[in-house]
DNA sequence: CGGGTATGTTCATTGAACGAACATCGCCGT
DNA sequence: ACGGCGATGTTCGTTCAATGAACATACCCG
């Protein structure tokens, strides 16, 4: 039986396994490398792989090692967060860097994941592994649970129900502790971390919102725990993700709709529910 | 006929024309625009953009545009520039950036054209309209000069063959100056472009090389043409590019295979190679 | 030299891709 | 109201490109 494949399989649906076969860390891949992945025959995955090749989607080197091509970088740098979202934050995000001197990063909801989109890092400050492109849970990052908050509520029940995986033993995996984290979010338009993605590690984040009032991004500040008072940069970290709201069309009236509680999650009084 | 395609097309090189009908400045195309682009029957065009949809490397808005998918976006982010070249390159980049106040920008080879991998720019500085991820002539840019000169011979031949397209008065057309200022660059290692690509911009262009001496990327300074002496930018650069190639592991003495004359190039005074 | 792994090549089979034709919707000018 | 027009969406018989098991080669290691 010389074409024993489960039908229904497109054969788009194949090549884009082939290409989403690299991941971060596994960037450069061997055809036997795309075939395991992939669980493809590998006469397929070769066909395919010199096809992407030929298109420029994929480069090959002399050794035999595909990587992602010059040709598909390029294509990427269109995709509509580049501009305006990163245009517009980026000079707000080197402000809220040269203030705190502590990482700064921006991220986007993608499917079940927070990814990187931009990032500022300081010399000294902690060493994060993420890098743009990157992804970040969303039950134990800041920028992930701004966004899981202000998304559509069934993605946290998906989330609760695929598993909270604890990172550190900080990480929060009680569902109705998650779920009490995410309304105060919702209600103060911040989120911290204490060591939760990983050890001695520290978030505030804020969301960023569009001219509809949408959240469209979640902005944070990444410390090393006990270096910096949290009380010290949240009023610092809302004022810039304010800031860049209002540069992408956003005001605090016609921000009604989800963004009304902000404005009282401004002052840094109220009611501090601190971190120490 | 309900079958009357040209054989010998691939569904991979169908995908990839659809693909990469999203090109800068038009990276949001409707299914009419990818019609007309591709010139594929829209029922064809349809399906490839759904199925693309589908796998995420395109989005869709509600009212019927195509964009660039955030999954190729972060495909393309493991491209192998990112890592090490644009990481390696960017703090020298800052440093140049931060002397002169001055456009920096950083370009790689790709097919026909050279493309722009990272630029650092000031607000004050005169305006370029090129974007990371856009494109630059490869016989009217100083990027473009420097790739051309060290690239494969033929390369020459086919840039000439396919017509010196003159962007301003000043662009060189002459096939016979061309193939000289070439060499010119492969003998001093820089390239310098007075108001060829665009009226009024200067730039001051030299080679990064690898640990095999190899050419991979150009390093240039853009500047507004009179504000300032090139020949005070020139040692700068040329400082700057070979800081950034040292650190990609090339070293003068291994470097002869292509670029032994660098050295020369790199004393402002005939052969004092200084490093000190 | 035999076993293991990575890569490259062949070819009969067939189902997925194809696209002409048809259908629908909204828009604009008359 | 009507008809022309462009954009989008849907159908379906035809057929050729995609498929993958089998074979072939090359290299490494014990």
């Amino acid at each position: 039986m010389p074409h024993s494949n489960q039908p229904g399989r497109s054969v788009a649906s194949r090549l884009f396994e082939v290409l989403f076969a690299l991941r971060t860390g596994r960037s450069r891949l061997t055809l036997a490398d795309l075939t395991r992945e992939t669980g493809l025959p590998h006469a397929t995955v070769r066909r395919l792989a010199l096809e992407l090749v030929e298109a420029g989607a994929l480069d090959r080197s002399p050794d035999g090692g595909f990587t992602v091509g010059i040709r598909l970088w390029q294509l990427g740098t269109l995709a509509p967060l580049s501009v305006p979202l990163r245009t517009v934050a980026l000079p707000f995000m080197d402000d809220l860097h040269a203030a705190l001197r502590q990482h700064v990063q921006l991220a986007i909801l993608e499917g079940t994941s927070a990814v990187l989109v931009e990032r500022l890092s300081s010399g000294h400050a902690v060493d994060v592994a993420s890098q743009p492109g990157g992804q970040l849970p969303l039950h134990s990052s800041g920028v992930g649970k701004v966004l899981l908050a202000h998304a559509a509520p069934d993605l946290t029940d998906q989330i609760i129900a695929a598993g909270l995986t604890p990172h550190t033993q900080h990480t929060t995996t009680e569902p109705t502790w998650l779920r009490a984290e995410l309304a105060e979010c919702r209600e103060t338009g911040v989120a911290y971390v204490h060591g939760e993605t990983s050890l001695g590690v520290d978030s505030v984040a804020t969301r960023v919102l569009n001219a509809e009032g949408e959240v469209v991004a979640a902005l944070s500040v990444v410390v090393s725990a006990g270096t910096v008072d949290l009380r010290t940069v949240r009023p610092t970290v809302i004022a810039c993700g304010l800031a860049v709201s209002r540069s992408l069309g956003w005001r605090p009236s016609a921000g009604t709709r989800q963004a009304g509680p902000l404005a009282r999650a401004a002052g840094p009084s109220s009611r501090s529910r601190s971190s120490d």
